[in-house]
Order: C-alpha cells, then sequence, then structure tokens
RNA sequence: GGUUCCGUAGCUCAGCUGGAUAGAGCAACUGCCUUCUAAGCAGUGGGUCACUGGUUCGAAUCCAGUCGGAAUCACCA
C-alpha cells in the first residue's frame, strides 16, 4: 500500500511538472509519451477521480488504485469505491454512480460506465485506443526507458572448470542473461559477468587423472568437447578415489578414514600445493586442460547466445579480501579468537558468527567474496550488483552483504542476490557423481531435434534453404528451452522430466514465435497488394471489435510489465505476458479477418495493429534470449 | 532443533502491494482449415487455493499456529 501511494504520488509530480513542461518545451511532452504511454490513460483517469472525489464527496489525498476490469464484467478499468464509503456517506453504489456519472459528463475518456455492487466499471472510448495504437506505432523502441545513468553488475554463469555445464547452469544463465536485458531495457547500463572458478581441489582431480590416464588425448586428437572431455577426467578420477575408499574401508578404516587418506585424494592435495607454488608442469597442464573447458563452455554458449562483458577468474580472485579483514579488525568489526582465526558477530542481524578468515591466515569462500565485491566495484563504479545464484547460498549472501554494510560499504544497499531454486527431476536431485545430470549441450541438441521433427510433420517451410532451416531449428529448440526454465518464477524450484520432452504448443516459446511468424506473413501477403504494413490508421473514428481492444490494451502494458519485472527481478514477468499478448492476438486473428474488412481505413488500421504486435512480441522474447522466425 | 523458501485442477504453472463467480497450458472429450500459417481458435468436464484460527465490509493473497516438502545452519565452493 505504502508502495502505492508513493508511485502514485510521483506519477502526479511527474505529470504536473510535464503539464508545466508543456508549453515550454514540446519536444520534452513527447519524449514523455514515448516512455510512458501508460500514463495516457491510467494516470488521466486517475486524476479526473481524483477531481470527481474532491468536487463530489470533498476527499482529497485519497490514493486511487485501478484495476483491470474483470472478464466477465465489461469495462476495461475498474474503481473499487468500498474504501471511500465511509468517507463519501453513500451507498457503494450511489457512490460508483456519482463518480460515474461525474466522469462521464467532465472526461472523454469514458464511453460508458456501469456499475455493481461497490465496483464502478469504466469502458474507455475507442477513439481514445486508436490514438494509443498510434501513439505506441510512432514511439521508436517502443519499451525502453530513459537512461537512469546508474551501472549495475550482473554476475551469473559462474561455472567450475572441472565439468560441463548441466541443466541447473542453464537455468542460471538464461535468468542472468534475460535480467540483464531488461534491466538495459529499464534504462540501466549493464555489465554481465562471468566469475569463473577456475581452481581448486576439484580442477586437480580432473589434471591429476588426466595425467595419470590421459595419454597425451586431446579435444583434437579425440574429437571430444574440451570441457567433455576434462569432465570425463574428473569422473575418472572419482572411480579411482571410490576404489580406493573401498580398499582401505576393507583394511580396517572407518569410512572418513578412509575417503581422507585414499592415495587419490592425496595426489590431487599434492597437486594443488604444487600450483599455489607455481610448479612450472602443473600450472602448464592447469592453464592447457582449462582453455579446452573454455573452448568447450564458449561453444556452448554461442549455441546459446549469450556473453559477457567481463570475467573474473578466481585464480586471480582467490587471495583477494585480507586486506579487508585487516580493516574490519582495525574498525573493530571482526574479532580475533585465541586460536588466530577471524570472526564477526552477527547476532544483531539475526545471523550467527561467521569465520571470515581461518587460523593458518588462509581465505574461506566469504574472505574472497568480500574482496570480490570490492573489486567489482573498483572496476567499474557500480551502483547496483547482482548475484544470480542458486537459493542453497542464501544463507551465504545474507552474510556477505550484511558484513559489507556493517563495514560500511557505500555500495552495499545496491546489493541483490538473485535467488532461484533447483531444477529436479522426476528422480529427486541431480547428482553429478550417481551421473543423473542432464548434460546442457544435449539437451539443447535434442531440442533442435525435437523441432526439427516437428518442422518436417508441419511441412510448411519447403522454401527455405537448408542452412535456413537448421537456423529455424535452432531458434525454436533453443527458444523453447530458454521459455520452459524462465517462464516459472526464480524463486521456486522446478521439475524437469526427460522423459515428457519440452512443449511445442500451448504456453511455450513456439506458439509465440509462431505468432510472429504469422504478423510476418500478413506483411509478405500486404506487400504482395501493395498495401504499406506500417501506415497508421486514416482516422480515429473507427469503431473496435472487442479483441482488437483487448489487443491495444496488451501492448499498452508493455512498459509496465518490464517495469515490474525489472524492479522484480523476474523474467517469468516477461514471459507471462507474452503469452497473454499472443493469446490475445490470435483470438483477434481468428475473429477480425484483415484484408477483408470492410473499409481501407480498417485494413489499414488491422495492419498496423498486427503490425504493432509483431514488434512487441520481437522485443518481449528477445528480453528473454529469444530470437524469432519469419517463417514456421 | 533454529532460520529461510515452497504447498493453487490428474500433471506443469499464473494469480499473492487484500476486491466481484480462482485462471492458463498439458492430458481427455466436442466443434472450426474451397487458405491473412490449425505450432491456431471456440467449447465441455476437472478446485476444501495443505489445514486451523485471526485481522475486515471483503482473504488464495496479510498475521499466528499446525502439517507436508526443500534448502541452510562447514575452518566446502
Amino acid at each position: 500500500m505504502k508502495h502505492y501511494k508513493i508511485c502514485f504520488a510521483l506519477q502526479l509530480i511527474f505529470f504536473i511538472f510535464l503539464q508545466a513542461k508543456f508549453y515550454l518545451c514540446r519536444a520534452k511532452f513527447f519524449v514523455f509519451i514515448a516512455y510512458f504511454p501508460m500514463m495516457n490513460i491510467h494516470t488521466q483517469l486517475q486524476n479526473a477521480l481524483a477531481d470527481a472525489l474532491k468536487v463530489i464527496f470533498g476527499i482529497e489525498n485519497q490514493t486511487i488504485v485501478l484495476e483491470k476490469t474483470r472478464e466477465e464484467f465489461e469495462g476495461d478499468f475498474t474503481f473499487v469505491v468500498f474504501p471511500i464509503v465511509k468517507l463519501a456517506k453513500k451507498s457503494p453504489e450511489q457512490t460508483a454512480q456519482l463518480l460515474g456519472d461525474y466522469l462521464e459528463k467532465n472526461t472523454t475518456l469514458i464511453a460508458k460506465f456501469n456499475v455493481i455492487k461497490g465496483f464502478l466499471n469504466l469502458k474507455i472510448a475507442d477513439k481514445v485506443w486508436i490514438e494509443t495504437l498510434n501513439s505506441i506505432q510512432q514511439t521508436p523502441n517502443f519499451g525502453q526507458f530513459e537512461p537512469k545513468n546508474q551501472r549495475i553488475m550482473v554476475e551469473f554463469a559462474s561455472p567450475n572448470t572441472n565439468k560441463p555445464l548441466h541443466l541447473g547452469h542453464l537455468r542460471n544463465i538464461f535468468l542472468g542473461d534475460a535480467i540483464s536485458r531488461i534491466l538495459q531495457m529499464y534504462g540501466y547500463q549493464v555489465i554481465k559477468a562471468n566469475l569463473i572458478n577456475d581452481r581448486g581441489i576439484h580442477i586437480c582431480k580432473s589434471m591429476l587423472a588426466y595425467q595419470k590416464m590421459g595419454e597425451g588425448q586431446t579435444p583434437q586428437t579425440t574429437g571430444i568437447k574440451g570441457d567433455k572431455l576434462v569432465g570425463k577426467f574428473y569422473v575418472a578420477f572419482e572411480q579411482i578415489y571410490k576404489r580406493e575408499i573401498q580398499q582401505l574401508i576393507e583394511q580396517g578404516l572407518t569410512q572418513e578414514q578412509a575417503e581422507r587418506q585414499a592415495p587419490a585424494l592425496l595426489e590431487a592435495q599434492e597437486l594443488l600445493r604444487k600450483w599455489e607454488e607455481n610448479h612450472p608442469e602443473t600450472i602448464q597442464l592447469w592453464k592447457t586442460m582449462n582453455q579446452w573447458v573454455y573452448d568447450g563452455f564458449e561453444a556452448t554458449f554461442r549455441e546459446i547466445n549469450v556473453s559477457f562483458d567481463k570475467i573474473y577468474y578466481e585464480s586471480d580472485t582467490y587471495l583477494l579480501g585480507k586486506d579487508i579483514v585487516e580493516e574490519g579488525l582495525q574498525k573493530g568489526i571482526f574479532y580475533k579468537k585465541p586460536d588466530g582465526s577471524v570472526w564477526i558477530d552477527l547476532t544483531e542481524e539475526k545471523l550467527d558468527h561467521k569465520l571470515v578468515l581461518r587460523a593458518d591466515g588462509t581465505s574461506v569462500y566469504i574472505t574472497q567474496d568480500l574482496g570480490t565485491a570490492d573489486l567489482k566495484y573498483n572496476d567499474f563504479q557500480i551502483d547496483k550488483s547482482i548475484y544470480v545464484v542458486g537459493n542453497e547460498q542464501d544463507y551465504h549472501f545474507k552474510v556477505l552483504f550484511a558484513i559489507l554494510q556493517k563495514l560500511g560499504r557505500n555500495y552495499a544497499q545496491g546489493l541483490y542476490h538473485l535467488s532461484y531454486g533447483m531444477v529436479d527431476l522426476p528422480s529427486g536431485k541431480m547428482k553429478s557423481r550417481e551421473g543423473t545430470v542432464v548434460d546442457a549441450d544435449d539437451l539443447i541438441a535434442e531440442m533442435k531435434q525435437t523441432a526439427k521433427k516437428r518442422t518436417q510433420e508441419l511441412g510448411k517451410v519447403s522454401e527455405l534453404s537448408e542452412i535456413e532451416k537448421e537456423k529455424l531449428y535452432q531458434i525454436l529448440g533453443v527458444g523453447a528451452l530458454k521459455y520452459f526454465l524462465l517462464k516459472v518464477e526464480p524463486k521456486k524450484r522446478m521439475l524437469f522430466n526427460p522423459e515428457e520432452s519440452i512443449d511445442f504448443q500451448g504456453n511455450t516459446a513456439s506458439f509465440i514465435q509462431y505468432t510472429f511468424a504469422r504478423v510476418h506473413s500478413l506483411k509478405r501477403k500486404a506487400e504482395e497488394l501493395g498495401i504499406n504494413f506500417t501506415t497508421l490508421p486514416a482516422t480515429t473514428d473507427l469503431p473496435l471489435h472487442p479483441t482488437e481492444q483487448k489487443v491495444i490494451f496488451m501492448l499498452y502494458q508493455f512498459p509496465a510489465v518490464i517495469q515490474k519485472a525489472a524492479e522484480g527481478y523476474s523474467p517469468a514477468e516477461i514471459a507471462n505476458y507474452a503469452y497473454d499478448l499472443t493469446r490475445a492476438f490470435n483470438q483477434f486473428y481468428s475473429e477480425c479477418s484483415i484484408f477483408k474488412a470492410e473499409t481501407e481505413a480498417q485494413i489499414q488500421f488491422r495492419l498496423s495493429l498486427a503490425n504493432q504486435v509483431g514488434h512487441v512480441i520481437q522485443q518481449a522474447l528477445a528480453l528473454l534470449g529469444i530470437e524469432v522466425p519469419e517463417r514456421m
């Protein structure tokens, strides 16, 4: 409620400001319309209602909440009068009736209204909708917000280099990529960052197995993708390790002892020590194998059309943060235990005591995260910083942010953990050790294959060249996968059933892409007939079909949806919106003939509507990193 | 055990800054292609919004508790 009041107040101030500016600077007004076509109807209605409340009932400073009218009633916006009936001193019906009468008499916005109980349903005049469509049509980059002159870093992907990417990574990557695009649209300058975990015991495990049984294999000699090859040796290590543990247990050790004393692990630890001492051969092997992995990742990223602006390597950052520990000690925020380890007391923040440096002076996970936070800020002077990391680390980020807050970092306010739920299989959690992971490359290939099969069954694209067809399968397959993972609210855990392939019907990317292709087909036909696809309607006096009105209403909401998605860090908002817009358009499409419309003006109007739907679909899907085909 | 998150149709999910008779898709069934792409549209059936209480004109939505599930509470990352 509070949020809404502020929002309304800001809108009001802005509106007044612009009205004042209007006469001074006409251009500014158009910029305003360009970025906030929403304002036109919504704010005008709110203002008119505010007037009405004041004139009729003497009520001022009332928060005016407008809702979308439900399908089963006639109208576009609904004003619920229950909250004001006490102040109005009339029955809900009378109150609503009086307000409706006032609006009808004093504004040109309303075509009609009806009152049901305490609900005032307002139907916006067709003319206003057509003007809205025209204004959207004339807006270059409809949906793009004005630059906020703020920088925001989005860190995502953050893979380990000892094994290939899997389905869980894909959710992370798609989320990070989509939220980056959304924030950019919302006016931020976005820096996409990837913090690669390229060092540590797990990498040494792959390296050790390679030394033992690699026989000089390379991605080139084996034809195996680099990350897959390295992953193969990681699995090999695990097998050796497991066998050794088994043997030791048979010799009478406990499970725990065996796990600690197995020769393979000791050797891997030795390798890590050598790495830390800069042992040339070890470093060389490490570099070589990591490069294979990077090449492999790069191929996957290219396949899913994801890129980064900045790559951090943990081998560069893992020693950072020790100076911050020193700083914290000096400021009295951290304390030292007798054994020499350093801690922070976060019980005030309802967290616990947390270790920030080991007794032997070596870092823990959070130490380097403290250092990296400073590094990011110093590198880019960022105003906000987002970490796309799974919800298993919720506690870690609470602690990290609380520490940075206590240290008085001025960027601490702008930190946000975009936490998301795990992708589970019907059998439960994905476990790499048990071989139940869904490999990213395999899944992508499968999706493309399914898209191909489905396209061939329908047989509508015989005109396309082989290259174009391949591109189409790519767009459809990858799109379906992205949409599948993005349409669910990030924080919810989700289920993926490999047995049932991802749908291409219903609430899917394919459905939305298909609708874009339909629009494109209209465009081709218009060109054949020599009709300009983008011409604006000649008149605003056309009668609107209910489905046409609904489509314009959907288009009109696009900027507001972007705002909601950006502020709530939720690409799912965009996915749901794209789906609703698409459904509305398909309803229109099946109920209204475009080229057989009664008048030229109507044909123009409907083409203009279709054209705009095509644009917004393309934009909305682009925000999710999904491409659109012109035919399918 | 403490903390956090989740629980809506057979399945997968919307709706959650409180508003009218809780919505989609999949699956099942029924219509609609002498062509603006049927990967579509229209319709039928399917619900104790986990449960109990509270707040109020009004609760799937807010609060408390209970039950179920997950994560976390590491000198792993």
